[in-house]
DNA sequence: CACTTTCATGACGACATGGTGATCAGCGAA
DNA sequence: TTCGCTGATCACCATGTCGTCATGAAAGTG
């Protein structure tokens, strides 16, 4: 399986963590739960999520002092929920260093796409998830310190993949992004540059689960 | 009731942006004017509207480009805005994942009317009422966080039945969207589709009762 | 209740799709 | 030129998916 982004949800009232938890499993996040405030800094110690979202009103210990105990020791981007419009000016006046704050009630399909506009914002200085490291300057894919070797058609083709692991592109929209002149190409083609990166990516002792074929749509990353 | 929605409206003629912004306000909804490409994006992520009206030309970045990039961390609905009919097309074959395209010169109620379509459209899914959510991304469909593993046919089916709870479809209807090419198939055919997807929501954990058979008529999604 | 229509289900064959190796053209370097 | 590399296409096979049918159950009708 793949190494999703961990989230955890601090959170009292049950049926909104189970709504987040939905909506963020579907955006193909993992979640972590608490109810209350009580370990969930010793939790962020023993296993750091990648991103906290983290309710302001909280049985045991409070969001703002769970904020800033965090933030003595970590960076982890986090999310403040608040009840109140107005408690946010104070909370920004605090300078707590929350990444973003939403307002309750909000849809969960606003705070999914806060926490993706989040993640892919600090997304470059994580290389900790993506196995395999790009690096477009050097034109350069290596695996655990191993270079792939990888043509320039196979690079494009796992640069544009790898940027959007979980998404699916279909054939046409990877010949669309391959090919800048929008010639045209065989579907079966796509097929052929996968098989070989798919074998070179293995050679490196990757894992060919990796780059999966999604029937009759198309291809993704996953890790 | 929730606030108002805000629409984000991209456009470089100031008369067009301005008359968009008039007609907008009169029909309830609060906007954001970009009169460039430059921008855009970060605006879009700093704080997403609910909906955005994308000028296809413009000074700094293009709106093709806007589009691609918002796509890659949002499903915000876009509505394109082109100069000329044929560029519908070419836009289509690119699949930016635009909700809709509107030909210039527009009457502004028309825009309004596919604003209000758009977001009457999408706003059950905001809801959180739904227990099966739909990421067409990444073409997955799940049930508390289970993946339902579903091939094209039946997420297209349980995408067209999801997007209007309530609605009861014929099986013509349905073939209809689900075969763009309108080849003729056996009105049973629905029914193994169905029998599969039932399956697979059950096995997932979900209610059989929630894809429902109208004597006579057709099927229906109720939840 | 008898009869008809409609639906659910499992099985099965047809077909579409994906994986793979072979092949060939284009192209630059030796 | 020949060699080697890249990239595009094809043929073949395995597998997944789809459409249809037969059968029995359920729902509607008179």
């Amino acid at each position: 399986m793949s190494k999703a982004c961990r989230i955890m949800i601090v959170e009292d009232e049950p049926k909104l963590s189970s709504l987040l938890h939905d909506y963020l499993t579907a955006a193909g996040y993992e979640t972590a739960l608490h109810a209350d405030g009580n370990k969930v800094v010793e939790s962020v110690q023993a296993k750091p999520p990648d991103l906290m979202l983290l309710d302001l009103m909280l049985p045991g210990k409070d969001g703002l002092s769970i904020c800033r105990e965090v933030r003595a020791f970590s960076n982890v981007p986090i999310i403040m929920l608040t009840a109140r419009v107005e408690e946010i000016d104070r909370l920004l006046g605090l300078d707590l260093g929350a990444d973003d704050y939403i307002c309750k009630p909000f849809s969960p399909r606003e705070v999914v796409a806060r926490v993706k506009a989040i993640l892919r914002r600090i997304a470059p200085q994580d290389g900790g998830s993506a196995p395999i490291l790009l690096d477009p300057d050097r034109f350069a894919a290596t695996h655990a310190g191993k270079p792939l070797g990888l043509t320039p058609v196979e690079f494009r083709l796992l640069t544009t993949l790898a940027a959007q692991p979980g998404r699916v592109f279909s054939r046409n929209q990877l010949m669309d992004i391959l090919y800048v002149d929008h010639r045209i190409v065989s579907d079966r083609t796509v097929d052929s540059h996968v098989k070989n990166l798919r074998r070179k990516i293995t050679d490196a002792g990757g894992n060919e689960e990796w780059l999966q074929s999604i029937y009759g749509i198309g291809y993704k990353i996953e890790w």
